[in-house]
RNA sequence: GGUGGGGUUCCCGAGUGGCCAAAGGGAACAGACUGUAAAUCUGUCGGCGUCAGCCUUCGGAGGUUCAAAUCCUCCCCCCACCA
């Protein structure tokens, strides 16, 4: 099947300059495509996923695709989508984090296709162009009326309270100058990215066909939703990143894990390589068992492997066994193994004759914000200790409490875990 | 520059001298029910606390008063209309 095609199944086909030009593009193996991503962030997160995938997709259909960087446009901030002006962030703060980005997508991409990862930088060709460069090559081809036309900018020209810069104004024609170095560099004639790049994008598209060269496409994807009208990718504790050091690898499975069953079958569809017949097997077993969540954990399962790879997503799934599993005992399980499985959640050690009241450690573990919410947090119900309930904030825990003589689990709410242990 | 309207606890938004840690809604957190889902119901929702009370908060700085988010003075910022 054209990957056209897939796409448009997939629900991944928000907007197309031309649909048949795009499929036929398609077509042919060895086509070369791009989408860029700024270095806003040291990480990606879960929000990028879906342009990520594409690329990777694309690169699994046989053609080639380029990862870009926004080294230079990361420098300018895009408008789009935003209803305020954005502060600027020092220079080598946006190259660190550019750099670590660049490693992010190159790991993806050996995992998901077994190749590295293509990446350009449009700092490259963007450094040493000069204002009159810029203005005479590139300003030349676009009018103001057209680019006043664009949502980006006429959202924030419309509002009286913000207003936009000349910088930000200018940043499409930044991007759409991108579009044409790669159309002529790397004969690279389609440009995929979320929604709100629309505008940037088509500007691309113009200052191609403008200066004379093939013509060139236009794709987006839809703004993805969740069903309850949430921002997707947020969790409580914020954005989930792709980066383990800023979002541990349970976490990232488990904000999977807790995909409501309105969304779980379009997020297969749009986070997984799974063929349409097994998405729709998995719609079948959802109907019919939802209390199974057999789609919820298959999706859980095949991004964290994505990401994270099979030996992380196994020690996952030992702990959430452990955790959640159906008759988990905490005070069954040896000291170590649960130490595994409590990897990732918040650790504090206290030497044994020092213990503070149970109030204080949940506030050090970070899983109450202040002593008097944790007292109402027990006077709710919502602490257990070892996995059994505790009612009184007052308890002090003895030797016994510490499973193997080393470490206690607590708990609040349904979720929440912190370890503690003893020093010696 | 002129005139008018504003800045309240995470957000929206009431409150115009004591009954105000401040209505109501949203978000969030927790409990019940479930399926680590949704919906629903219930509770909590500035901090500390031996739950009596203490401390901090209503753009900023002063002042009046026994007592101010509420009154006065100056300052900062935003909005609307006019120039």
């Amino acid at each position: 099947m054209n990957i056209y095609d897939e796409l448009k199944w997939r629900g991944l086909v928000n907007q197309v300059s031309d649909e048949d030009k795009v499929r036929e593009y398609l077509a042919t193996p060895g086509r070369v495509m791009y989408c860029g991503f700024d270095p806003t962030a040291e990480s990606l997160h879960v929000g990028n996923l879906v342009p990520l995938l594409c690329l990777a997709r694309m690169r699994r259909a046989g053609h080639k695709p380029l990862f870009l960087l926004g080294g230079a446009t990361g420098l300018i901030g895009d408008p789009s989508g935003k209803d305020k002006e954005r502060e600027f962030s020092n220079q080598e703060r946006i190259f660190a984090q550019a750099d670590k980005i660049a490693a992010q997508a190159d790991d993806f991409f050996r995992k998901t296709t077994g190749l590295p990862a293509e990446v350009v930088n449009n700092y490259d060709w963007t450094r040493d162009l000069t204002a009159i460069e810029l203005l005479r090559e590139v300003g030349k081809h676009f009018t103001i009326n057209w680019m006043l036309a664009k949502d980006s900018v006429k959202n924030r020209i419309v509002r009286e309270d913000s207003g936009i810069s000349y910088t930000e104004f200018s940043y499409m024609i930044l991007q759409g100058y991108d579009f044409y170095r790669l159309s002529v560099d790397r004969d690279c004639r389609l440009q995929i990215g979320g929604s709100d790049q629309w505008g940037n994008i088509t500007a691309g598209c113009e200052l191609i066909r403008r200066k004379g060269g093939n013509e060139a496409f236009a794709l987006t994807f839809p703004l993805i939703t969740t069903a309850s009208g949430k921002k997707f990718g947020k969790s409580e504790k914020g954005a989930i990143f792709l980066s383990p050091e800023k979002t541990s690898p349970y976490a990232f499975y488990q904000f999977w894990i807790n995909t409501d069953d309105s969304d779980v079958i379009r997020f297969l569809m749009y986070f997984t390589f799974l063929k349409l017949e097994d998405i729709q097997s998995l719609e079948r077993e959802l109907a019919e068992a939802p209390h199974l969540r057999v789609a919820q954990r298959r999706l859980a399962e095949e991004t964290t492997r994505m990401i994270h790879g099979q030996a992380e997503l196994d020690k996952v799934l030992a702990a959430t066994a452990a955790l959640f599993g159906k008759d988990a005992d905490l005070r069954d399980l040896d000291a170590d193994t649960l130490a595994a499985a409590l990897e990732s959640a918040p650790t504090k050690a206290y030497p044994a004759s020092d213990l503070p009241d149970l109030p204080q450690i949940l506030v050090d573990l970070g899983l109450c914000p202040s002593k008097g919410q944790a007292r109402k947090d027990f006077a709710a119900g919502a602490v257990s200790v070892n996995g059994q309930r505790l009612s009184d904030p007052a308890y002090m825990p003895v030797a016994g409490d510490f499973i193997g003589g080393q470490l206690m689990v607590l708990r609040k709410g349904k979720k929440n875990y912190g370890v503690v242990r003893q020093q010696a």
